[in-house]
RNA sequence: GGGGCCGUAGUCUAGCUUGGCAGGAUGCCAGCCUCGGGCGCUGGAGGUCGCUGGUUCGAAUCCGGCCGGCCCCA
């Protein structure tokens, strides 16, 4: 594992004084991204993308489990396809970048750069599918979208490019299409829970924040430490929408035309993002042992003269990890101390280090350093490998159960709208409350707080009798938040 | 959509008000020393002062435009 070129020092903020200015700072000084030269664009040194491969293999697993296949599709729209489906023409295009010229000549019809690739994919999967037996067509990408961020950007949070992958589905039936919405959510969940350790509330958008074009959006909330939501992935029934303006139909058994029923989905480095905020801390990252690029790094502690003698120690414990299966690195550099070491592996979120000095080897033992609790467990070094494969279990575990705990103890339920307005502006948090289902409730909720809502629950239990806003019978339980 | 702050070596920054030799710390390189929480010493290299135009005998400094980073409000 190369190391990304060092900084100077640690953060010089702490998360709960100034969370964006951690945020930042806790991204660029563990190396896991940078900025590029143009406005919203960030590159990826190894640490960092090695966090996207991780990601991008338990995905990509899943989704060839369940029937999926990878392709790839070219990153230029033309203009007259992008527009083929109106409202979704109209969500994306002011912030579309356009590609007008080829060296120093005006194109005829302006080309895109993908915002998303619906329109683009459905022209293709339109002369593809002729016939019942051609479904269902089930086709992920893995590849960048491009949308201008104008004001704020934030690395993996709000960008102009980032990395993602998009599926697309195309289903005989409203009910298996339904079906595929569902699959890939739990799919999805189970990644952001069980892997990234950041639990999430999933439901529906409301109409007015669903996908442009969807018939609706499932998708999965998740609560940042600052008290805002962010959308972690979503998965959308785009019903025949786009089939019929595709002209996506098949011959059935009936020998009947039918347009068909579509799905489309995906979550992006946003992700990364999101682990970031919720298990950081004051030293810097924290990350969930099953996707860390490092799980255990050794730290061999010595004096000059007894420099070999330790290393080779450290050197042997390193190749017995790896041949366990645990990504490790042994960080042998002569030109810093020890303490410098902890600081620095601390910072990238390493999350269990072994410390090894002679102390330790005359007594036949290491030292394993906890990066969620800080604990220091000593252990006898034929234990060592069954030791540390529980400790990466257990700090996995730890993460979530810490998180799940931040985000029922910021779970409000107000009774009134001014009991609302007081939590969504001084402490923040996922606000749940009844809704009416206007449009009008919704909007002038989030023009008077900034709170939008975030989820419409599947779990309906303990749905609110009024609306918060105007009091009218509440038809559904929403979660509002702030978002980013 | 509206308002504000900022850009000087890899990094952080002084200098800008009142124009006149670009300075420090850290990092980097060499050598020595050191290692259980960001060691120490000696020497060295490293700068289109974001870019661009203007004012001026003279611009990091004053003025305009652009690029980039950040914050607040809606």
């Amino acid at each position: 594992m190369s190391l990304h070129p060092k900084e100077s020092a640690g953060l010089t903020v702490k998360k709960n004084e100034d969370f964006s200015e951690w945020y930042t700072q806790a991204v660029l000084k563990a190396g896991l991204a940078d900025y590029a030269p143009v406005k919203g664009f960030i590159v990826l040194p190894p640490y960092g993308y090695a966090i996207w491969e991780s990601i991008r293999e338990i995905l990509d697993k899943r989704f060839k489990e369940s029937g999926h296949q990878n392709g790839f599709l070219p990153v230029l729209i033309p203009e007259s396809l992008l527009s083929k489906e109106e409202d979704h023409f109209a969500g994306f295009t002011p912030e579309v970048f356009w590609v007008t010229k080829a060296g120093d000549k005006d194109i005829g019809e302006r080309l895109a750069l993908r915002p998303t690739s619906e329109t683009l994919a459905y022209s293709i999967f339109a002369k593809w599918i002729t016939s019942y037996r051609d479904l269902p067509l089930k086709i992920n990408f893995w590849n960048t979208a491009l949308r201008a961020e104008i004001k704020a950007t934030k690395p993996f949070i709000r960008t102009s490019e980032f990395l993602w992958q998009e599926g697309h589905t195309v289903h005989a039936t409203e009910e298996e299409a339904e079906k595929e919405v569902m699959t890939i959510l739990d799919i999805y969940k189970d990644l952001i829970e069980n892997y990234l350790a950041v639990p999430v509330v999933t439901g529906f958008k409301s109409d007015s924040e669903k996908f442009v074009g969807a018939k609706y959006t499932t998708s999965l909330e998740g609560l940042m430490s600052d008290g805002r939501g962010l959308q972690m992935g979503t998965s959308h029934h785009l019903g025949q929408n786009f089939s019929k303006p595709f002209d996506i139909k098949y011959l059935g058994k009936d020998t009947k035309e039918h347009f068909a029923w579509q799905t489309s989905w995906g979550v992006s480095w946003r992700l990364i993002g999101a682990l970031i905020m919720v298990h950081g801390d004051d030293k810097g990252l924290v990350l969930p042992p099953k996707v860390a690029p490092i799980q255990v790094v050794i730290v061999p502690i010595h004096k000059d003269k007894d420099a070999e003698g330790v290393k080779e120690k450290a050197r042997e414990i390193e190749s017995d990890l790896k041949k366990a299966g645990i990504r490790t690195h042994m960080d042998g550099r002569d030109e810093y101390t020890s303490g410098w070491k902890f600081n620095e592996w601390e910072m990238k979120g390493v999350p269990l280090r072994i410390n090894i000095g002679l102390r330790d080897i005359e007594k036949g033992q290491v030292e394993f350093v906890r990066r969620d609790t800080k604990e220091k467990i000593p252990c006898d070094r034929p234990k060592l490998v069954e030791a540390a494969s529980s400790l990466l279990a257990t700090i996995q575990e730890n993460l979530l159960t810490r998180a799940k705990l931040f985000l029922n103890e910021n779970n409000f339920r107000p009774s009134t709208y001014s009991e609302f307005k007081s939590i969504v502006e001084e402490r923040g948090g996922f606000v749940v409350a009844g809704w009416c289902e206007k449009v009008e409730c919704e909007k002038k909720i989030k023009d008077e707080t900034g709170a939008d809502i975030r989820v419409l629950p599947f779990d309906q239990r303990g749905k609110p009798a009024k609306c918060i806003y105007c009091g009218e019978e509440a038809k559904k339980a929403a979660i509002f938040a702030r978002a980013y």
